[in-house]
DNA sequence: GATGAATGAGAGTTCATTCAT
DNA sequence: CATGAATGAACTCTCATTCAT
């Protein structure tokens, strides 16, 4: 009855992990690290607490891999080729960030909740910088190509702009003036309509 | 001998008070509110756990007094009369606010910190929405004067790129490109230099 | 190797409940609600303190449950059809009552302890209410039936008698004279010997 | 200016443990003993907490002296010379009860209260002891002189009924039927009316 | 005699984690 | 693979008691 005869257990392993994963990101962005219990994960994934530690050892690192899936889930659309990048694709790219602040609203809010927070900060930052590094730097090349002075500086100016608006998007987002601010940025970069 | 006066009470009650809303808000800086426990505030503050329940009535009436101390001492520097404003005092407005991240480091990481804990904003948001509120009205008004076609769009723009900044210096303030960010904003206002 | 059946779970919560529930009710006979700690209650359980809260919300609750169990256990044998009821059984249901005084130290206990304490009373008292209420009701049918003028008075006094000689009891029962006050309760209301 | 000059410290001293009795025996009767803080008997005095520990060595301390000097004051009305006692008098005793109950309502409480606390009443019970045996004598030597076979059974009985009616009242005092009880015991120790 | 700031032990409660089944 | 009963450490908070003034 109980011994599973099945072969197939590497998939179902792979399955629920992924279930435990999507229940832990919706439980943190919602209440917090700290304010998530394992219970309360437990629940939306509809398994039991014990099965948890069947696929990871800690609370801490259920963070860690919810985390970075979420960080490459999100900025795996900011990679591009900086010699072939086109203004076109430029405001796509702008574009597409609001679209993904509302498609993937929790990844976000994790993310910025992330970065508030001395201590998990410590736990995956490494793994961060190794996710958003190439990214400064293809930015940084293809201002470097659009003739700006200080490319990494006007790459960093970019980035911070963009998180300052997306965070203004999570904390409000029906108040958010979603076109006004992406005509803005078009403007500011001399970019197509 | 005799018991001390009530002049001497108000003085000590007065000045412990405020070590405890400092340590707090260190600690809750460093912590956020759920991992910041008030044994470590206390240690922080170098006095016993019993000592603050003496002082302030529970961990959320804490949160509460330095969240709302930090707020008006941050923010009380955004208020002007938008008649008057004038570009010299919007740049020095913007230089201000990094002399301010520097200087109050602990103040605006726990500003942001607070806008990504759904359960802290709660406890907040009326009293930051108090005070946000008259300062986004000044932008607005500010910026109709100066002929933007939507003021209140532009004001909420601002805001964000002002967060975004902010946020980007808390994060890294090693790595921040202070100077071209300022000159950035200045460009993009058409700011005296 | 495989999970425990939900029929397992369903009898070890079932008999730890249970458990719990009694030694409560022991540390509340003794010590009062206050003077009770979770602490003392598990120990005397022989499980941890956290397991309690597996089982019951608060301490509250526990005390909640203790009670209305214990009430309806005691005051079980004290409903009866007035218009049937006979002196002989009436005499019974007196002598019944030091034989439970006797089985039942601890609920009877509790019951008066409970009755002094306000703020417990307050707790409960809705529900004591529904239990003893219609006990009143039967006894003044009875008292009605048997020519009393007074019937909801005596009603009351007898209530109270029992309680005074309950009371008297539970207090010091080596030296309460039972079989004496049997027999003057039976003489004051004609009852055969 | 602060040390007294005054040579009546002694009064002073007397009065003021007095006021804290009496603060203390509202406050206990109200609360109970654990649900009685310190602070809220000091500020029900209108002093201040260290001061109590100028006069009373400990809260238990306070209570036991709360209680000793409540039952004194609560039987010194039961005591009488058997001898020479009237059944006139007898009624006198029975009435003063509930007069006393009406107007000592907290020293009654809490005699109750403290006879169901396993801890509370070993702390007194030596001393409670020594001031109801002599009552509990006086009234054998009566019941004897009336001709009572088992007068000390019938000295415990007619105590307990007196407590049973005192505990009735105290429970619930609007709806104690006072004047039917009062006969009741008149008629079953055939009492003048 | 009198004050209340300060302590520290212990209260009720939560929860990550373990483990027998 | 899966369960949830069980633990124990740490949490927020209370309060009897002490002590410098």
């Amino acid at each position: 009855m109980c011994p599973r005869t099945s072969h197939q257990f590497e998939d179902i392993r792979k399955e629920k992990r992924h279930l435990i994963l999507e229940s832990a990101l919706v439980i943190f962005a919602k209440k917090g690290y700290h304010g998530a219990s394992i219970s309360i994960i437990a629940s939306e994934a509809g398994i039991s607490k014990g099965l948890i530690y069947n696929y990871f050892k800690s609370k801490e690192d259920i963070l860690k891999e919810t985390l970075i899936g979420g960080f490459e889930h999100i900025f795996q659309h900011y990679r591009f080729d900086p010699q072939t990048f086109t203004p076109k694709e430029f405001v796509n790219l702008i574009e597409l960030t609001f679209d993904l602040l509302e498609k993937d609203h929790s990844h976000w809010k994790i993310y910025f909740s992330v970065l508030m927070q001395t201590e998990v900060m410590e736990i995956i930052q490494d793994k961060l910088m190794d996710i958003l590094f190439p990214i400064i730097e293809d930015f940084k090349a293809y201002f470097k190509k659009l003739g700006y002075e200080k490319p990494l500086e006007e790459a960093r100016f970019f980035g911070a702009i963009i998180d300052g608006l997306s965070l203004s998007y999570i904390t409000d987002p029906e108040n958010f003036p979603k076109e006004y601010c992406i005509n803005r940025l078009k403007s500011i970069y001399n970019l197509p309509l």
